[in-house]
RNA sequence: GCCGAUUUAGCUCAGCUGGUAGAGCAAUUCACUUGUAAUGAAUAGGUCGGGGGUUCAAAUCCUCUAAUCGGCUCCA
């Protein structure tokens, strides 16, 4: 493989943003950026999907009766999706992959042809499929690329010939809705990769599996920091202590936060009167993924958001332009009826707490507020690490309100954050059916975004509940809301911050800080006053006394991501002194009990949000 | 909800074509009292996710159901 890349093979041109194949460029005489066998993304882009068509090639000789939709080329491989009698499991990748390399040797060259659209109807005129390909195509002239027996539609680009194919691997087997649509039947998704080199290939395969040990499933389950039980029920997680102590860190820095940015905490029921959310138009656009209870013949929703709580906070007094913003925040508790198939881990449940907050303004205070919120939402992300994205989500198919007010709303999300100079992106029809929003997303260990906090703006409730404040003008005026959350749900915030750190927590959010290691029995009161003095200073501190040789004990402590480990024997105990194992570095230092509570003392000052 | 797969001890997993279950770690007890990543021995622990069926016999075959995993669709 090195020989191709050193002799700069040209599998292809680049013209303009466009890229063409060498087949095709001979035909229509296109000049511009020879594009070279190698790892560049314009060559991985004709690799993968001379590779789809390959895999749809051996698919086909093995499963005769096999009928092909699309194969496009992904972010980091490709898939094929198709129609066959026979069920295809993970185990028959095998098969498949060995049937490609087959076709590899016989070094097929990669030919390409075009007929009419007419013609094309007609050749396939027994392949559903093709047609429904072929209905989504608006050209009138449709290229073929043919290799050995095998061809199909395609608009390129392809290698020159299959013996470029052989750095591949088939991922996974999956089901998929015809078009991305779920009326529509189901075809069978066959993903897969490829590199132009076999080094670069196990590199990316060693990647994946590399993530998939900081699976915050997996973590979650080792560190014993929170659990799922049939009896429970799907979807309703259980925090274990470990898990609670992070959980609870967490909540009381954020609570400082909000309260240090003018948030006032309040606190609505869980079950509030299905009359309110009719209001609220819930009922309507959310009913069915909404939980029912009965009272008294009276029925009730169990709240699947806090708003409605705190407009009634806002309700219990007369308001001034004055007083305004009001903000109001809650660690809500909400329930949503997610579908069975969607759960996963911490990210996807049916019950979670959200950092919710509703800011009631005048329209004027929109900007500021936004801005605001966005300085709050990087104060967070940055003291955690984390990379995120912003996405502006617009009108959606369901929507309660004019359009007007709409534009409006959306308009001020844009202003906002095209006054402080943040990139984004749009999702058309994306928003929530009250108001259009900024998503935060944040992306997890196999690189999956996430949607975490969010920023939406809304004419809609205030003019439903018919809120008020009175303006300068002693006149009666309606507030906008602000719905925020910067963490979204502390659930799946944790759970990205678990893969995040790959369950190497900070100190400042550590369950469990410091563990405290005597070396026999005769240390262990020294290590209990240790331990209490750092309970008295808020430090989550274990003594690991139990009946195991020292190095037993330091390898659990290890393994359980400590980050401060204490060893204390004779020495320690009769100077006074700690000796500090580091986390990473598995060096020792011998410290002073002062100088030792001044380092902790540091590490928890160093956070702010 | 849909397609495919999985479910055996607290955890991670063995258990071929049917003959009622095993290992490692963890736990408990005992001995050892340890100076920076696993001391040794013993003990205990499972109606094989749940219901129904086929069979002389089911962890194993069939069926329904639940949960989980990979995707799809959805996510106020």
């Amino acid at each position: 493989m090195e020989r191709f890349l050193v002799e700069k093979i040209v599998i292809g041109i680049k013209s303009g943003d466009e890229i063409f194949d060498t087949q095709s460029a001979a035909v229509q005489d296109i000049s511009g950026d020879e594009i070279y066998y190698d790892n560049s993304e314009d060559a991985l882009e004709i690799i993968r999907h001379s590779t789809a068509h390959l895999m749809a090639q051996a698919i086909k000789m093995l499963y005769p009766d096999a009928k092909f939709f699309v194969g496009p080329v992904i972010e980091d491989g490709f898939y094929y999706d198709f129609r066959t009698q026979e069920k295809i499991s993970d185990t028959d990748l095998k098969a498949i992959e060995k049937q490609m390399k087959a076709l590899i040797k016989k070094k097929f060259p990669i030919e390409q042809y075009s007929i009419s659209k007419a013609d094309v109807l007609e050749k396939f005129a027994d392949d559903d499929l093709k047609q429904e390909v072929l209905k989504r195509i608006e050209d009138e002239n449709i290229t073929i690329y043919k290799q050995g027996e095998f061809e199909d539609l395609c608009r390129g680009p392809h290698v020159p010939n299959t013996r470029y194919l052989h750095n591949f691997k088939l991922i996974r087997v999956a089901g998929a809705y015809l078009g991305g649509d779920e009326n529509r039947e189901m075809l069978t998704r066959v993903y897969g990769t490829a590199f132009a080199d076999k080094e670069t290939l196990k590199e990316h395969l060693a990647m994946i599996e590399e993530a998939k040990k900081r699976d915050h499933r997996k973590l979650g389950n080792e560190l014993k920091l929170f659990t799922f039980d049939d009896e429970i029920g799907a979807g309703l997680p259980v925090w274990l202590p470990n898990g609670a102590r992070l959980r609870s860190k967490l909540e009381s820095l954020l609570f400082t936060a909000h309260r240090k940015r003018g948030y006032q905490p309040v606190r609505a029921p869980e079950i509030l009167k299905s009359e309110a959310w009719k209001v609220s138009g819930h009922y309507q656009n959310y009913g069915e993924n909404m939980y029912f209870t009965t009272i008294d013949d009276v029925e009730y929703g169990i709240k699947p958001m806090n708003c409605l709580g705190h407009i009634k906070v806002y309700q219990n007094e007369l308001r001034s332009y004055r007083d305004l913003p009001i903000k109001y925040f809650e660690y809500g508790v909400v329930h949503r009826h997610e579908k069975s198939g969607v759960m996963h881990g911490l990210f996807r449940v049916r019950e979670f707490t959200q950092d919710d907050a509703h800011i009631f303004c005048t329209p004027e205070q929109i900007k500021e507020n936004v801005i605001e919120v966005l300085g709050f939402v990087d104060d967070i992300m940055k003291s955690f690490g984390f990379e995120y994205n912003l996405e502006i989500s617009t009108k959606p198919e369901k929507a309660i309100g004019d359009d007007k007010v709409w534009e409006i709303a959306t308009q001020g999300l844009k202003d906002a954050l095209d006054g402080s100079g943040i990139a984004y992106g749009i999702d058309e029809g994306g928003g929530a059916f009250y108001g259009p929003k900024i998503d935060i997303k944040i992306t997890d260990a196999l690189k999956r975004k996430w949607q975490c906090g969010t920023i939406q703006v809304d004419f809609n409730l205030p003019e439903r509940f018919g809120l008020e404040y009175t303006d300068e003008n002693n006149e009666k005026s309606q507030p906008v809301m602000i719905h925020r959350a910067i963490l979204g749900s502390f659930e799946r915030f944790i759970g990205i911050l678990i893969e995040h750190v790959g369950g190497e927590f900070p100190f400042f959010i550590a369950p469990t800080q410091v563990i405290i290691v005597p070396i026999a029995d005769a240390h262990l009161g020294y290590a209990k006053e240790l331990a209490n003095e750092m309970m008295e200073m808020e430090i989550d501190c274990e003594v690991s006394s139990k009946n195991e040789s020292l190095n037993k004990r330091i390898r659990v402590a290890e393994k359980q991501r400590v980050p401060m480990i204490l060893v204390v024997g004779d020495e320690e105990m009769n100077n006074k002194t700690v000796a500090l194992r580091d986390r990473r570095e598995r060096k020792q230092y011998n410290l002073t009990k002062a100088e030792f509570y001044n380092i902790i003392k540091e590490k928890m000052d160093e956070v702010h949000f």
